[in-house]
DNA sequence: CGTTTTCTTGACAGGGATCAACACTAGTGG
DNA sequence: CCACTAGTGTTGATCCCTGTCAAGAAAACG
């Protein structure tokens, strides 16, 4: 079942009972959590392709929102469609797994990140991470792709307040590094920016392992 | 094959190539990851039962080291092990997807503390999730348990400097929440140190729901 | 075009980091 | 069993990164 949401609407609510998972097919999304004291954490950006509840058995805990971050399509597939897929499908279990293991991984670069980076290091990460991602999905444009966020939403996503955002932006602009402007990032030095970041290339797993 | 290790030894080395998964029997540990500038963050703690690697199909990415922090007893299962233990027992499966669904929202709501809350919920919150992840497998004595953990591991795992933990951890204690002698944390007041934590026990689903 | 978001800047405050001692503990070997 | 040592906990002083508040500029949008 297809459908789709306009920008900066929930597709799944905060304490929604276990439905069907989403899809993400356009747009992108992501999943938040906002707590007792008014603020909010975005826990991960969802780009087309990512299926942000884990697929397995179990009903997911959805703990989480799902929000629509530009208009976003979508499907949404049962628990058992997607198990019964796996099971006809050594691909598509193989797709599967991978998906889960990879934003397990972003997750706990996330972690480090909110843990151990500075303002700068975390959004110049995130750009290199986003970026390499939407390569990855064939929408990035060489350096340049779309990154239709708000300095407000990078903010709930890094753990900072938007303004401190607007002038990390800056610094990270001011050493030459990526230019940001509308919601088009140019990473004019990919190196340099991953450099910067602490950022490792690796972890994304950009080719798929072999399942053994 | 079942093996002990000293306390503060990396049972898997940071960067090793994927082998058999690790099975924590007795013991405290901890999965982390130490960064370019000399920092380190803890990704996650692990209690007796916890299998800190997903047991898909796909070989697991070892970005993390898993150090013991106590003399811990392990065992090092093969991927293939576990998957013949799953398909062959569907309570097995059950649990451990329950296992991978419920260290999942830990690491998330572990996302949650370091953006958005402050050094004296982050401890607080880690001291309610732990007492009930030791209450899950009867290691926790009423408002008591064992935790040993040093303030530094502590600061490495909340994001903090050690000196800010140790001040945070007066600053609760000054408040009547947790007293924290040696290693041997009192929650004098749980629901009050839950509350001034924004802590949700419902989160680590204590019990398990049915696979469906 | 007017209106509402977003972005940007400045001033200021504060939480937490860092540095540097010093006090304890616990483990070690003599 | 005690002295020694290394690791851990505790404090104080100081600094700076980041948050908050407030207001104006620039975009986005209907």
């Amino acid at each position: 079942m297809i459908r789709s949401v306009p920008a900066r609407v929930d597709i799944v609510p905060e304490g929604a009972p276990p439905r069907a998972l989403v899809l993400v097919l356009e747009g992108w999304a992501c999943s938040y959590r906002s707590i007792e004291n008014g603020k909010r954490q975005i826990i991960a950006f969802l780009l087309p392709g990512d299926l942000p509840e884990p697929f397995g058995i179990l009903p997911g805990f959805s703990e989480y929102a799902i929000a629509a971050l530009t208009p976003v399509r979508f499907a949404r597939v049962s628990s058992e469609a997607v198990q019964a897929a796996a099971k006809s499908s050594p691909p598509i279990e193989t797709a599967l797994w991978w998906d889960l293991l990879v934003s397990g991984t972003i997750e706990r670069e996330h972690i480090v990140s909110l843990g151990r980076r500075s303002a700068s290091e975390r959004l110049g990460h995130l750009l290199c991470e986003l970026h390499l991602r939407l390569d990855m999905v064939e929408l990035a444009e060489g350096e340049e792709c779309d990154m239709p966020l708000t300095q407000a939403e990078l903010a709930d996503a890094l753990g900072l307040s938007h303004v401190h955002v607007n002038r990390s932006l800056q610094d990270l602009r001011a050493r030459g590094l990526p230019t940001l402007t509308g919601r088009r990032p140019i990473l004019h030095d990919l190196e340099a920016l991953q450099a910067a970041s602490l950022f490792d290339p690796d972890y994304l797993h950009a080719e798929k392992p072999k399942p053994r």
